[in-house]
DNA sequence: TTGTTATAGGATGAAATTAGTCCGAATTTT
DNA sequence: AAAATTCGGACTAATTTCATCCTATAACAA
């Protein structure tokens, strides 16, 4: 598995999003910049959020894109795979004529106890909790007198 | 972060080694062969796994390479540190107080954390273990009357 | 010594994946 | 009709993965 900068650009722009007051709209151009993501890389980014339903597209003048679902209930997981498809680690090559995939070589396994280690976390957390721990910081850094 | 063919070749060589009686040297060739790995490439590997510690190479006539530490006693991520380097799914440069990502260091917290749980896993889990699940995979399997 | 067998290490290359761009088509508003 | 905006596919560039090959070095044996 891998996490690209597809993925990581793609929740980013969701948390942009997000951070606006529910079904706001924004055009792919403004949230590239404020983000500072290639538009045309963000474009296509979003393409397949749309397709996954986690964001609704406007096209047209003032036209843009619409985050679906609350933010507490969108799972990071969900953004990942759905711009890089399934993660998956395990990409078993073991000798034995006949390991299975569900689990037959011991190797196998475990890479799929540690791909199962990543996919729980990444369940886990919700953009919600990613906006909230932003502010969190944002605001630590605020105190110590950092510029923002 | 990724586990390459590099990694998980090294960890079926190591497997390999571990098999044998404590001691026992093996060439290359022979690990190659028996585990159907590119010979040319496996002897990179085994390279890096001697660098790191993990085998003592012997050069000449009746040389190879010999396991040097209990398979209990080999995690399964020194294994693959050994050859891809450090495990880092974080590529966020987090500590450096200003990220360029309007919500970037939260994530870089959520993918560091997403890292640790595969982490974790490829350190619980030593070369002993693995060669004793497999043993205990075809020992069911040979129970239910699969070819060995 | 010379020849044979093995690993060491660097250079090179092919294939796959990632990262990003471009452009014409479709859609919506003005 | 014109302007704004996403859609979708084709394309390109950069990077990484997956090796291979060659020369050097080391050890052993005759």
């Amino acid at each position: 598995m891998q996490i690209t900068r597809a993925g990581e650009y793609g929740v980013l722009g969701l948390m942009n999003l997000a951070r606006r007051s529910p079904g706001q709209m924004a055009m792919i151009d403004e949230v590239s910049r404020t983000e500072r993501i290639p538009k045309s890389f963000l474009a296509k980014i979003f393409q397949h959020l749309a397709k996954a339903g986690l964001v609704r597209s406007i096209r047209g003048a003032g036209g843009g894109f619409v985050l679906v679902k609350d933010p507490a209930r969108v799972s990071i997981l969900e953004i990942i795979e759905a711009i890089e498809g399934k993660i998956v680690f395990q990409r078993c090559k073991q000798l034995k004529p006949d390991c299975e995939h569900a689990g037959g070589c011991a190797l196998c396994g475990l890479f799929e106890q540690a791909q199962n280690g990543v996919k729980d976390v990444l369940l886990r957390t919700t953009l919600g909790d990613l906006i909230r721990r932003q502010e969190t910081v944002q605001l630590t850094r605020s105190r110590k007198g950092h510029v923002n």
